[in-house]
DNA sequence: CGCACGATGCTCT
DNA sequence: GAGCATCGTGCGC
């Protein structure tokens, strides 16, 4: 039987407690090139009053999606190469999201692979397809024209995203989050204990991390 | 293995 | 004009 998808009032929780009940969850994204997707393993938590997020200085154009009702998209570039994918949580008006950080890979492997492929031809490992915010939009498919997009939504312009949920959460730590010059003192990163996320050069964990589940 | 660095397109000051 | 919620490569040990 299928799982049954995420609703508007899930998404609208917390960004720390649904950073942390994403994990295990496996999310879908499919179009007309095919349908994507794999287990979110790990996630960070993005705050208003968070001195690390887009949101800390108020609405602009740029973060507008986080304002947005929870389920919403946030797609922004990062350094002028990456793009990085979150997900707006609580209710219009709180500045408030998740940073989809890693998945562990079980739909569309085809397509990943292709959207990974090097230069020289070769692809990463399947566990690496996802790994690390900027290459799991990569892999996704995901571009810029998609921040917005409305999760929730039966049909969102020609692109879906779904979250299907969890049938039990799995063993969990956090820690604090990756690359913040500011707010990098939160421990608001959550992982599934055993994936090894964090970009395949970082340190292992990511530094200190405290024990959940 | 670890560290340094460049790419590249914005947004916001 | 500075600064990125990143990633791959290239180099030294």
């Amino acid at each position: 039987m299928a799982a049954r998808a995420w609703t508007r009032a899930l998404f609208r929780r917390g960004a720390a407690r649904v950073a942390q009940e994403l994990l295990g969850c496996t999310l879908l994204v499919e179009d007309e090139r095919g349908l994507r997707g794999g287990t979110v393993v790990e996630t960070e938590a993005y705050l208003q009053d968070d001195p690390g997020s887009h949101s800390f200085r108020g609405r602009t154009a740029r973060n507008a999606s986080m304002w947005e009702d929870g389920g919403t998209l946030y797609v922004y570039r990062i350094y002028g190469v990456h793009l990085c994918a979150n997900l707006a949580t609580g209710r219009e008006g709180s500045g408030e999201a998740v940073l989809l950080r890693a998945l562990r890979p079980t739909h569309g492997l085809e397509f990943l692979r292709e959207r990974r492929r090097r230069a020289d031809g070769s692809v990463p490992r399947d566990e690496d397809l996802c790994r690390g915010p900027g290459n799991l939009a990569r892999a996704l498919g995901l571009e810029a024209g998609h921040d917005g997009l409305d999760v929730c939504a039966r049909t969102s312009g020609g692109l879906r995203v779904r979250v299907l949920q969890r049938r039990a959460a799995p063993a969990t730590a956090r820690g604090p989050r990756i690359g913040l010059a500011q707010g990098a003192d939160l421990p608001l990163r959550w992982f599934v204990r055993g994936e090894r996320c964090v970009s395949a050069h970082r340190r292992e964990g990511g530094g200190p991390t405290v024990q959940t589940a």
